[in-house]
DNA sequence: CAAGACTCCTGACGGC
DNA sequence: TGCCGTCAGGAGTCTT
């Protein structure tokens, strides 16, 4: 479920609430959700630590740890959220489909939950052993239009699947590639080095554009499931041009929106405004 | 290298 | 009401 937009809003709402906090102890109730290193390591690593900081890389958030008895050396906690993973921080040490909670010095806990288990913990000293290879993010300075251009004709993929390769380009999803796809005006099975610099560019800032306006919004609910920390839900899903709208008309053209299967994921797009 | 199938899991929903 | 198939915002592994 949650990519860069949603990711990051948990983010920024986990440190206001979590930064200067000391973990005091860590119970693993699906111990698959802990990738590393082994459970009684995860368990010794963390306690003690303070949460000196957290971060967003590609889908990742990262907790920064500071102290801790045994080893003084600074070490990351990473978790991703897959598809139904949450955290909260409160009262309550074990929401409905808490995974790991982590008990904090204040007297509250910080749970992760997460249905249907593909989330994972990981705990490590250095963020590139802990997280496969990943490309820029699209929102640095490390991402634009002529860098795109460049690693679109680099390649010979459908633009779909390549867009979704995280090492290829960190933090997007199925939402928003197809949202930034129907910005920028470009078929999702379009090969990347058939795609023009000029259109390159144009779809670089089709991706920030719309990165940018979901994180405005704190991201995108549209059931159940995704929530910020503090339970609102997201907002961006009132501006989806085309997830989830196949059959229904393009807001710009009018035409039948329509929704093939590319890799084995759902896939939006307006046969008119993007031509194959 | 590219692309598709299959896997990990649970729950919601539509059809009968 | 109950059962069954299908689908889901992610991503790793394996085969072709």
């Amino acid at each position: 479920m949650p990519e860069l937009p949603e990711v990051e809003t948990v983010v920024r709402q986990l440190r206001e609430q979590l930064v200067g906090r000391r973990v005091e102890s860590a119970k693993v109730l699906w111990e698959r959700t802990v990738a590393r290193p082994s459970l009684a390591a995860f368990r010794r690593g963390i306690r003690g630590r303070e949460i000196s900081g957290l971060r967003r890389r590609a889908k990742y958030i990262v907790f920064e740890l500071d102290g801790g008895e045994a080893s003084p050396g600074g070490r990351l906690l990473v978790g991703h959220l897959r598809m139904t993973g949450r955290f909260f921080v409160g009262d309550d040490p074990e929401p409905r489909a808490t995974r790991v909670s982590f008990r904090l010095d204040d007297g509250r806990f910080l749970a992760f939950a997460d249905i249907r288990k593909f989330g994972r913990l990981a705990l490590g000293p250095r963020l590139d052993a802990l997280t496969p290879p990943l490309g820029p993010e699209p929102l640095s300075d490390d991402f634009d239009g002529e860098w795109l251009a460049t690693a679109l004709r680099a390649r010979r993929r459908q633009l779909k699947p390549l867009l979704l390769d995280q090492s290829f380009l960190a933090g997007l999803g199925n939402i928003y590639v197809d949202e930034a796809l129907h910005l920028a005006g470009l078929h999702p099975l379009r090969s990347s080095d058939r795609v023009s610099k000029p259109r390159a560019r144009r779809l670089a800032e089709s991706i920030q554009a719309v990165l940018r306006r979901a994180i405005e919004l704190q991201g995108s609910s549209f059931d159940t499931f995704y929530r910020t920390p503090e339970g609102q839900p997201g907002n961006y899903q009132h501006e989806f041009q085309v997830y989830g709208r196949h059959g229904k008309p393009c807001r710009s053209c009018g035409k039948p929106l329509r929704r093939i299967v590319v890799g084995q994921r759902g896939t939006h797009y307006c046969p008119r405004c993007q031509r194959a």
